[in-house]
DNA sequence: CGTTGCTATGCAACGAGTTGCATAGCAGGA
DNA sequence: TCCTGCTATGCAACTCGTTGCATAGCAACG
């Protein structure tokens, strides 16, 4: 229930199409809010019909049509109440950590390819931090002389860093108890 | 497709009825994977129905009668495989991030409704923390002498703990960040 | 000249998950 | 005695979201 929304920010930052808006959400907003290109396709139709946004057909010569989608003023409407609402409890979904609990029912080998996959799992959040903090050097160079948006986009952008970094130490720990469980 | 595994790692810790599996989705494995009862009962006839687990009828002298759920051979075979497939990208869905940048499109007004909710939001977590900190020196005062479960329950639950204090403190970034904005 | 890959949108089918409601017995308090 | 609340399970309807597939034009590479 909360896709419309997120798309709704999305649009306000930038108008775009559907495409643009799911190439957005596999890289900024996608960090805290995945969808795939099929939700976004069928929400932003459903957007439309409701009176949310508008779209505009924009030819590009060369590659084919886009639909370019702006908010109107309901759409405005509908996400200033949804900003007021209550902010709902995350529904938290870790397989790992599942996966880690579970590994008290395998055997040492098991646990050794769990440990594996762990690796390969901090592996992908080491890049994740990098980008992140690459990103925030290009976007954000001067901290003093950022509007509105920005400072609200950085300090969700500092969350990322945090949680990424958060994790990455964790992992660490997770990686020095399975190596101490079978020695 | 995980909630599966879950339940099936759940039962291996310890097994009982679709009620108290609910009852521990709300605390201990809901802190990484959260199930209404309904999709419980649901995955769990399925499972009975595959071979996974295995139902008794236990009378209980006053109170409704449970089915009580352990896992069978078939189930501990099918979380073996789960256990050492690849570890999949978890979906990250945070709703306050969302807001938060929507902020910048809302009034002052708005953003000071924002602000009394990222308060209230900050202490839930800060019950949570206080809630995993009791528990970790309720069920592992000595971190010296657990066996091979325990060390991985107390793992991943130093993984609770790490993540409740890094939003804790990136909601106090939030806070001076908004409250930075309208003045 | 064929293959691969990117932009751009969409249908159809399915599975996952939520919400509302229903039932039923017992315990405890006002 | 009635109401509330807890244990215990379940149906029905719905929404959310994923997966697989299809189309279509153009660009770049070998």
């Amino acid at each position: 229930m909360a896709l419309e929304h997120a798309i709704l920010v999305s649009l306000l930052e930038q108008p775009g199409s559907g495409y643009e808006l799911a190439r957005r959400f596999e890289r900024s907003i996608g960090r805290f809010w995945t969808a795939t290109h099929q939700q976004i396709y069928h929400v932003l139709k459903r957007m439309e019909t409701d009176g949310w946004v508008t779209a505009e057909q924009v030819g590009q010569g060369g590659r084919p049509d886009k639909r370019s989608y702006s908010v109107a003023a309901p759409g405005r409407a509908v996400l200033t109440t949804w900003l007021r609402a209550p902010v709902q409890p995350e529904a938290v979904r870790h397989e790992l950590a599942v996966k880690i609990r579970g590994a008290a029912f395998d055997d040492a080998a098991g646990r050794a390819a769990l440990t594996a996959e762990v690796e390969r799992y901090r592996a992908t959040h080491e890049e994740t931090l990098e980008r992140y903090v690459t990103g925030e050097h290009r976007d954000f160079p001067d901290a003093g002389a950022l509007d509105t948006g920005q400072r609200l986009q950085h300090v969700v952008l500092r969350g990322g860093i945090a949680y990424e970094r958060m994790v990455l130490d964790w992992l660490d720990d997770v990686l020095t108890t399975l190596r101490g469980l079978d020695r």
